[in-house]
DNA sequence: GCGGCAAGTGTAATAACATAACATATCACG
DNA sequence: CGTGATATGTTATGTTATTACACTTGCCGC
């Protein structure tokens, strides 16, 4: 089994740079952690890794955890996911698991419906321990 | 009637200071905007700020808007609220609407209960306009 | 009163996150 | 080819947040 993702082919080769170490990592990285991680790929600028983020979140490849100023790759390796995706954020260990929940998406539209809120993206995180920290504690 | 919200008495002179800022305006702001609003009460650096914003969010008294870096006074005067809140941003004029929606909280319960996450707290933010900036577009 | 602790404050320095502005390069396509 | 759109490289700067340390204030027990 392959451990990292399929990555489409028609990545910049910033992009697949940028793609690949977060495929590698097991938890959010910063932009400048990424920056760190491709100096010696050549990457020397904020504004690379950034440029190359915005373009991976874009296509839906790529997720901006707001509550962390990080970044995870999409866990739904071929099709991003369209629609509201909740994340749960581990504290213990930084690991995130990726969901969707239709039910929620649906009770958010309602509300929107009724306000007359044009909803453009919506974030949703949740913080706290995973299974395995609680245990562990 | 007052516009501006009764405030616990029980506040430290810059707990006070900035929470009052929040109240008085129409939109969330940032650590850096509150500051500059209260050179005039001699507030001089950020910390002192940041170390306010922390009780009163620790308390409910205010908001952090994470993907803002911004904060709001808690929309409910009185009490603050408890359970999880979400906030509605409008993209056009900057106002925020702050709501609550019982079965997304237990929906997310439900999420956490089945993966064994406890979950510590949750962000929840829309982005998109308001009505009034929909119809004015 | 006064010792001692907890919470709050003031200040400077610095760390961490993000973008502006400008020049150059690459590539599809007419 | 040439021209426009997209990507890149680089420097400088802007914005958000914290660390470290010294001092003050209020409170409680003795």
């Amino acid at each position: 089994m392959a451990h990292s993702h399929d990555v489409p082919t028609d990545l910049t080769r910033n992009q697949g740079l940028v793609l690949g170490a977060l495929n590698h990592s097991e938890s959010p990285l910063s932009a400048y952690d990424i920056l760190d991680k491709l100096r010696a790929d050549g990457l020397r600028a904020p504004l690379q890794v950034y440029r190359a983020l915005d373009k991976l979140v874009e296509r839906g490849l790529a997720h901006r955890l707001e509550s962390l100023n990080a970044f995870v790759a999409c866990a739904d390796e071929h099709c991003h996911r369209k629609g509201l995706i909740a994340f749960a954020i581990c504290e213990g260990c930084g690991k995130v698991d990726e969901f969707a929940d239709s039910v929620i998406e649906e009770r958010l539209g309602h509300w929107a419906g009724a306000k007359g809120f044009k909803v453009e993206r919506t974030t949703m995180e949740i913080r706290g321990k995973c299974e395995a920290c609680v245990a562990a504690a």
